[in-house]
Order: structure tokens, then sequence, then C-alpha cells
DNA sequence: TTAGCTTTTGCAAATCTTTGCAGGTGCTAA
DNA sequence: TTAGCACCTGCAAAGATTTGCAAAAGCTAA
């Protein structure tokens, strides 16, 4: 089946997330492809709807059990951050080698990247004071950010 | 409807619960009282469906979606906190003042408490650097614990 | 103590998410 | 280039969570 053609040119995490896919010895199914790409398209964090429907429209027989598979799959295997704001979750492209974390605003939801670095100090501390190892992987802090806080009155 | 006797002496974390929602308004129903009382009961976090079942083998009435109606509003009002592991969802009480913030393991379950103060550096250098303000009040991490980590041949 | 207003509950239906299964399809090795 | 196997997909059904609504019950004021 060939949804679509290769009019990915430039998009540097499509392609990471694509080697990481086939490097862990997952199938590059259209399926798979077509959804990574509606995610890797979108500009901002995409919930599993907005997923669905703009896949769908490309290729009408996309199941939506499929979309939850997928996305599961891609979290797992570490290419794609899953965020969870209040009940609802979104996802956007990790890149390959960076991890980054995220601000989110929970006036605007905007997000925010976040490096790594200003972690790094509270994870050695929990390393430090309970041998505890923490994932931080996928991590995200809601909070209100700047233009939203000088924005009341 | 009288479903239990007051056999809560010295529930502290009960009793604040009872006036914080009292101060804000919420009507002190049965169902409400026993699905506090499970919780506060319960050693550890603790889920939907161990919480459903727990009120339910008092009162059989108690439906289900009660049962998430009064988790969410204890949790919106403060009274508890909501721990994200993966998909699913832990509820855990609050005491009145001290929050305090929770390190969970991956391999074995178990939940550790975390000092505010682990995340106050954190918590400084994002307003400092972003002006952002993050909202730590219901913060987990996962990980792995000292124990687990030991158990590894 | 009671009346009455408003919130809350239980039920049932709607919605969202996960899972089992049989057929279809990507990938590997020849 | 093709054959064959293991993995994926679509479908449908199960499970989990949310929501609308009418009846029930908590709270306030008299």
């Amino acid at each position: 089946m060939q949804i679509f053609a290769g009019a990915n040119k430039g998009m540097t995490h499509y392609d990471d997330a694509v080697a990481i896919l086939r490097e862990k010895g997952n199938r590059l199914t259209p399926q798979r492809l077509l959804v990574l790409s509606t995610i890797a398209e979108s500009r901002h964090h995409i919930g599993i709807d907005e997923i669905y429907k703009a896949s769908k429209s490309v290729y009408p027989y996309l199941d939506l059990a499929t979309v939850y598979r997928t996305v599961h799959l891609f979290r797992d295997v570490g290419v794609l951050t899953e965020i969870g704001i209040g009940d609802r979750h979104t996802y956007e492209l990790r890149t390959r080698d960076g991890q980054h974390h995220h601000m989110l605003c929970r006036q605007c939801n905007k997000t925010f990247s976040l490096s790594p670095h200003y972690l790094e100090a509270f994870k050695a501390s929990l390393v430090k004071d309970f041998n505890f190892e923490p994932d931080l992987d996928n991590f995200a802090v809601a909070g209100v950010c700047t233009d939203c806080k000088s924005q009341r009155t």
C-alpha cells in the first residue's frame, strides 16, 4: 500500500524517528509513517483525536485503534514524548540525541522546550540522598508562562 | 442516610479533608465521606477500582460514576493528590499544610515521599530564567528504587 | 424542626481507550 | 525477485471514564 510519496525533505525529526523505529526492528507500515508524518507536521503537541482526524483525511481506512497502538509504540520506543495535561494526553516528536523537556502553559496551552540541564541537579540529589534513579525522559511541567503572567490585570 | 458511625478518631488527614470540603461549600454526603474514609484508611496510593470495591462493600448502592466524580472533586479542591503512573491513576490524601511529592518505583510499585525542598531549586531556576511559574503541587517522578536496584544481578 | 432551594446521586447512555482475532503485508533470506 | 513467517491492521467487542437527567438528600433560614 502506497499512501503518500516522499514529500518529507528536510524533516530531520521525521527521518530520525524512522531510523529509530527501523533500528529497533519495527515495521515501517504506511499507517505508522502517516501517523508519524502527521505528528511531525503539527507545530505543537497534538492529541489522539487530532492525529486521527488529520491522518484519516489522507488515508480513510485508518482505524482509531491503530492510532492508539502506533502512538503508544512510538512513545515506548522513545520516538515521541507524551505530555499529560490534566486529563488530556498530547504528543510531540523527540529528537534523536537531545532529549528535552517541556514546560506547558495552563492558560494559553503553549509548550516550551527545557534543556535537560535544569533537571540534572534534581536528579543528582535523588540519586545521592535516596539511591533512587528517576526516569525523567518524558518530563513535563505545567504552569503559567511569562506572557500569560503579564496579561493578568 | 447513615452509612457508618464516626469510627475515625485520630484520623487527622481525614478531619482536615472534611474541614476543607466544608469550607469550600461542598456537601458532606455519606458517599463522599465513605470514599474519603476508604482513601484515608489505605496505607498507600489507591486506584479508582480499589476505592470503588472497598467502598461498595460498605455501601452497596454506591455507583462507580460517583466515585469518579468524588475523586475528581477531591483532587480539584486539593484534598488529595493524583499520581499518574504510566496509564494508571492513583490517589492519596494530602495534608492540610504540607504538600509533599512522590517518587514511584516502576518495578515494585512502592511510593516514597519527597520533601518539596528537592524541587525548590528547580522551580526557582524556571522562574528566574523563563519567568515560568511551574505548578508542582501534584508532582511525581517514576524511577527505580534502591531495593530494586540492588536486586538486579 | 421544617420547608425549600440547590447540589448530589444512581442510572443509563455516550464517549474514549484497549484488546482478541483473522486476514493482510513488510521484511529477510535465498 | 519471490516465498514464508512474524508482525500489523481493521473490525468488533470489551473495558474504562464521562455526561445528562430525574429523583433524592444535604444545608440554610425561619
